[in-house]
DNA sequence: CTGTATCCGGAGCGATACTG
DNA sequence: CAGTATCGCTCCGGATACAG
């Protein structure tokens, strides 16, 4: 199968600590795949934005929790803070060149959810009806 | 530039309920992107494998995790469960279709971490350096 | 407007012991 | 070997109030 052999060459890529549990990528990923990370990231591909206009943007997050993952990513270099030193300020959120190259990974695997949607919700309504209608 | 247009055509395709609060992938995402639903569908690229197996080659999950992450998967038919009727009993993990398709996206995204760890740290090393050496 | 500080409930997760 | 059950702890995450 052709699928077979092309994703087993990206797999076949990865550094064999890739498994360990003190890889350094863990915490990244933590933060990333975090419950807001990929959306954060998301939201800044079409452009910058305030940080008033990401509590709009990505529903049903705290300002506390979008104050925390964006200290984060901003940290690991993902996402620039540039403050605008007018009163009241203005803080502008961007993302860097790094930041983009996560996103296009990030965007496609949003994608590939999007897409799978239905087949995800068909799979589960199969396992639940199989096995234990009572729960 | 090039690289914004590339993936802005991705993000063009994303659905405009992404970013809402009941987006139905929210769930499944919460598992993939969860601790270890990402390095579980990793593992299996390379083939099937046993619980044992899967509980030794990812350095550190608990026996509870891997087997509640396990279920998780299968339910959403992204992982194969199958039993051989032996003693002592044997269970062994593969891929569905949907799965493999999906772990392309992942490893795809493992790689990337994979291989901007170097500047994600240097990253971080310059803002902790910045601003608060104290801490 | 853009955050930070505090409190508090619940989910996630690990360790251990037990079952088939 | 392949799980399940229970306990306990940590940390995530929301609500609210406060500060620059």
């Amino acid at each position: 199968m052709a699928v077979s052999e092309q994703f087993k060459d990206v797999f076949a890529q990865l550094p064999a600590g890739s498994f360990d549990k003190d890889c350094p990528t863990r915490p990244v990923m933590a933060q990333v795949t975090g419950r807001w990370g990929a959306l954060i990231i998301a939201a800044l591909v079409p452009g910058p934005m305030r940080f008033s206009g990401l509590h709009q943007h990505i529903d049903g997050i705290s300002q506390k929790m979008l104050s925390q993952y964006l200290k984060s990513v901003v940290r690991y270099g993902l996402v620039e803070r540039l403050v605008e030193p007018t009163v009241p300020p203005q803080v502008t959120y961007s993302l860097t060149p790094l930041g983009q190259s996560l996103a296009q990974q990030l965007c496609a695997l949003l994608s590939w959810f999007s897409a799978n949607t239905p087949a995800l919700e068909a799979a589960q309504q199969r396992y639940d009806a199989a096995d234990s209608p009572a729960r």
